[in-house]
DNA sequence: GGGATATAGTTGCATCCGCAACTATCCCGA
DNA sequence: TCGGGATAGTTGCGGATGCAACTATATCCC
């Protein structure tokens, strides 16, 4: 479902040929085309982005987002759970991404006195300095390949759409009518 | 960067004091927020799409997109350069997904005997099967999860936006002004 | 108090990915 | 015809991921 523009109408039909029906009938045209442009903006996007950032920094997409999460709250320290969570990876994907951070001496992990159950996962200042050191290049990166490509009013659409779009896979499956 | 709704002022504070400058400067928020909807957005629909289509198909997210794509074009074959390009993975990447599609029965790859480089990897009746079997949950799942989201006239607006963007990231790092 | 249950985090395992190096093939010019 | 250079694809390798199972801790209820 990766496309681009190439979208000859006898590709559909051939689709629809292989499918038994016709193809719009199981997702709008409309549809399929703004899937395959989220497809194509985020993967190019990334892959520019993490190659910049990883040349510039050493540091991994993930890890600036991590580091990012810390460095945006009060004592730039967040419990594991809540970190995977705003950082959008698995929980065991952060165990090992902070065991990475914390052999570059950027994070450490401190347990909870008051629920041992808890780790508090801390930006060192260290990681501080890296942080501060990784950010301007890089948000300067996604201002000019993100940012500069739309005015301000399409920028507030395309926020809005995609925030939609995220509220409405929210969590768990929802049983659609 | 992946923070959500949740963007208080004594965050951005927080982030600004580390940086040393205002974080708007480097990155303006509305921009920060657009970027920051777009890799929610993207990460909640695949993650939810990718598992329902393992669940009722056992089939990868890239698995059905590479399947799609010679599902298309007629012959329902493809160079694997070309494959790659199309499905948005590194040539590596495909020649790996395509021994597995291969293992399944699904895919051959049959050398050119035009061009000895060149390698065409065409869907299998079995594959066509099991494509025609995966594709209308599939389908209905991205019509449900993204194409539900929005009012078409919305849709048309993010499908514009993407696209620019996508464009203004197309191929090689470019000098920005 | 003590065991059942829930929660936080880690680890085993299998998988997947991309980059760089490598092989195979083709093409072009002398 | 031969050698250099370009192109297509594969492989070695290191790294990252998520799910499920597991450990450790806390909580609840009798």
């Amino acid at each position: 479902m990766a496309t681009e523009q190439h979208h000859g109408d006898g590709e559909v039909a051939e689709l629809s040929a292989i499918l038994g029906v016709d193809a719009g009938t199981l997702l709008e045209p409309a549809v399929a085309r703004a899937w395959i442009a989220l497809l194509t903006a985020y993967g190019r996007l990334t892959r520019a982005l993490s190659s910049e950032l990883m040349d510039s920094s050493g540091m991994s997409l993930a890890d600036f987002d991590v580091m990012a999460q810390l460095a945006r709250v009060e004592g730039h320290s967040l419990r594991m759970t809540e970190l995977a969570d705003v950082a959008l990876i698995s929980k065991s994907g952060l165990t090992r991404r902070v065991d990475r951070l914390a052999i570059n001496g950027w994070v450490t992990r401190r347990r909870c006195t008051e629920d041992g159950r808890v780790h508090w996962a801390t930006l060192t200042p260290l990681g501080i300095k890296a942080f501060r050191n990784a950010a301007p290049a890089h948000l300067r990166a996604v201002a000019q390949r993100f940012g500069a490509s739309l005015p301000a009013r399409e920028m507030e659409q395309l926020t809005s759409g995609l925030r939609k779009i995220a509220a409405a896979n929210a969590e768990r499956v929802r049983e659609g009518a």
